[in-house]
DNA sequence: AGGCAAATATACGATCCATA
DNA sequence: TATGGATCGTATATTTGCCT
């Protein structure tokens, strides 16, 4: 039987040692032995145990009615959680139904049982986000209009506004400075908006610029800001210059490390710069920010 | 010895919630 | 709706054990 350290447990699900300690005291939540020198160890069912704890206290379940569950009932609502998680097609074919409907009520609806459900980074990263992905695809073959898309995308923005809105606030100690914008001819926010959601979550500041900003604008703001990151997110097609010719000019405005995604820079790009980092996708964003 | 991780105790801020 | 208590997560300080 394997020994595990408090630290290996922290780093396996994310709970604080100093959590674990407190849980342990405040609910007998513990399951951990001793070393005679009074260390705690675990062992791997320890570890299984307390990746379900965590699952359901990331999906509002509190700690106290955790701790008064049988171990069957945590077993139980994990496997549910997973399962619904795990079957987000038929959410997605919800969205499109909605969408395809224009009936904004419904695609409310959806957004905000799923958000429920799965909590919300579940729902945007494997609903939300694999639904705009259809949405590009049925644009191309016509099924959809333009204006489908808008009234799609303005929900989503309306639904991500209102959860970062309802985030508690609280700043931590290592607080970094974020500058969030998009460039010329740019409209696609909906990646920016929920990196915003991300940032606020995980206790950093951030300015959110927005969408179309002029150059001099973004160097009035990063001057004064004088942000640790700046981020944006490039999607389109640019009639004014090329991905590698924006990314050049951005790096020469910004006083801070450029942090870049986004389907148009993720083709390939020969531009680098030390102040340039490419990020692949939204679990390497997380990462970094974390 | 000295550096570091772990344990422990105490306290605080934010949020939730029942009761007036 | 406001107010006071309970709950929860985290911060800080100090002590203890482990390892070169």
């Amino acid at each position: 039987m394997d020994k595990l350290s408090i630290s290996h447990i922290e780093s396996l699900t994310g709970i604080k040692a100093h959590t674990l300690r407190i849980w342990e005291q405040r609910y007998n939540l513990s399951r951990c032995k001793r070393t005679g020198t009074n260390i705690r160890y675990y062992d791997s069912e320890d570890l299984r145990f307390f990746l379900n704890v965590a699952t359901l206290s990331h999906n509002g379940f509190k700690i106290s009615e955790i701790s008064k569950m049988p171990e069957k009932d945590i077993d139980a609502l994990v496997h549910q959680i997973n399962t619904g998680a795990a079957q987000p097609d038929f959410k997605i074919k919800q969205l499109l139904n909605a969408t395809v409907a224009m009936d904004a009520n419904a695609f409310d609806e959806s957004l905000d049982t799923f958000t429920l459900e799965m909590g919300m980074q579940q729902t945007m990263e494997k609903v939300v986000f694999p639904f705009l992905h259809q949405i590009g695809n049925l644009w191309q073959s016509k099924t959809i209009n333009v204006a489908h898309e808008h009234f799609a995308s303005h929900k989503i923005a309306q639904k991500i506004s209102v959860e970062t809105r309802s985030l508690k606030s609280t700043e931590r100690m290592d607080a970094r400075k974020y500058l969030l914008f998009l460039p010329p001819q740019e409209q696609h926010e909906l990646s920016l908006l929920y990196a915003e959601y991300l940032l606020k979550k995980a206790g950093h500041k951030v300015l959110y610029l927005g969408a179309d900003l002029p150059y001099a604008i973004l160097q009035e703001a990063s001057d004064f800001f004088k942000p640790d990151y700046a981020l944006t997110v490039l999607t389109s097609a640019y009639s004014y210059a090329t991905v590698e010719d924006i990314l050049k000019s951005l790096c020469n405005i910004l006083n801070a490390p450029l942090l870049v995604s986004g389907y148009a820079v993720l083709q390939d790009i020969k531009f680098s710069h030390h102040h340039l980092h490419v990020l692949p996708g939204i679990e390497a964003f997380k990462k970094m920010i974390h």
